[in-house]
DNA sequence: TCTGGGGTCCTAGGACCC
DNA sequence: TCTGGGGTCCTAGGACCC
């Protein structure tokens, strides 16, 4: 049986404030966007736990969160410095197992199958990770235990904050099933919709869900709710990390239609994308430009040139696109650029000789 | 009330080649 | 005159996650 541990840290960023200052222990913090007296557009990405007793949380508009706490601390990101942190505790965790997987900036599997013979074992393992994490890099997290991704995952999910949670083998349907479809890692707003529209409210509900019918609805993704559902899921954890694109977005503080605006921007989003791209000495083949109107419909033109490191060519793509694309009728509110089809300098050297 | 930025994966139609 | 499959690439859109 694999024993597979899920480590998130908790309220990564504004975690990381807290170590410059610990001040802000006590008081409501938030990491985001600039709330301009309540004018900023943007949202808010993360918040301590002071903040979130208030109703604040992730995701909600920046504005609301400045209604509900004009007097909280609000911080931009400091993506670097979160980036150095995150290192720091993968760094830890390393030293606990050698298969492990970076999920994202604040999560990590690692598979501990060979260390461990029961629960007992999971736990004190698991203990001494997060003290590592504690102690070491100074920050809180929490860890979820299965033998499945999907449950270690769901488990950690109960766990926070700054707790530890284990479901075994024989207990993982009884620990799932009677959360809501939407609890379900993998199920947005989108499906849940939909599965609560057949009647399926709990887990418990769609394991016991007819297959085909949900095949019908859903072809091959109906059989992997199916399989979820019932805790089957053999992924692995694969340490394997190969970054297949990189983007830049920009929301202008007043939607416009005003091509100089817009072309200086998409100028401005060029050159970002193809320093971090030369700065990691990839080329890439593919320029998206993304187009969000100020009805917030979204669309995307892309086009695959000859593979190039050429960071200039980037912006010469997008703003064609963007000329032969824009629809003049609305007002644009984000303009994003994306260069996808990465290939590493290894590999240029092969196609470039 | 007002809705970010950075990603991944999947699907589907059409082009194009054999 | 009508008619194949199989495979891959490209583009656009959609869902989801943190």
């Amino acid at each position: 049986m694999r024993t597979i541990m899920l480590i998130d840290m908790d309220y990564f960023f504004v975690a990381c404030e807290e170590i410059k200052r610990p001040e802000l222990r006590t008081r409501p913090t938030i990491v985001g966007a600039d709330p301009k007296e309540g004018r900023g557009r943007g949202v808010v990405m993360t918040c301590n736990y002071v903040a979130r007793k208030l109703g604040i949380h992730s995701a909600m508009p920046i504005s609301s969160a400045y209604k509900i706490a004009p007097d909280a601390e609000f911080l931009p990101m400091d993506y670097p410095y979160y980036e150095r942190k995150s290192n720091e505790a993968f760094g830890i965790i390393k030293d606990f197992s050698e298969k492990t997987e970076q999920v994202s900036i604040d999560e990590f599997f690692i598979d501990v199958s060979s260390k461990v013979n029961n629960s007992e074992d999971a736990l004190l393992l698991a203990g001494k990770i997060k003290s590592s994490i504690n102690s070491e890099a100074k920050l809180p997290c929490s860890i979820g235990i299965s033998s499945t991704k999907l449950v270690a995952k769901m488990a950690c999910e109960k766990a926070k904050p700054d707790g530890i949670k284990i479901v075994g083998e024989e207990e993982a349907a009884k620990f799932i099933w009677p959360l809501s479809v939407g609890e379900l890692y993998g199920v947005g707003i989108k499906t849940r919709e939909r599965l609560e529209k057949m009647g399926y409210g709990t887990i418990g509900d769609l394991a016991k869900a007819n297959i085909m019918l949900l095949m019908k609805e859903f072809d091959s993704f109906g059989i992997e709710l199916h399989n979820l559902s019932n805790c089957i899921d053999t992924r692995e954890v694969i340490e394997n990390y190969e970054v297949k694109s990189i983007s830049k977005e920009y929301t202008f503080e007043k939607d416009t239609s005003k091509d100089e605006e817009i072309i200086k921007s998409i100028r401005k989003l060029s050159a970002e994308v193809g320093k971090e791209i030369s700065g990691k000495g990839l080329s890439y083949r593919t320029v998206t430009v993304k187009l969000r109107y100020m009805d917030f419909t979204e669309h995307l033109h892309s086009r695959s040139i000859r593979p190039t490191g050429n960071a200039g060519d980037i912006e010469k793509t997008a703003v064609e696109l963007y000329r032969e694309n824009v629809d003049k009728g609305k007002k644009v509110r984000k303009i994003g650029i994306r260069a996808s089809g990465l290939l590493d300098y290894k590999n240029q050297k092969l196609l470039f000789g």
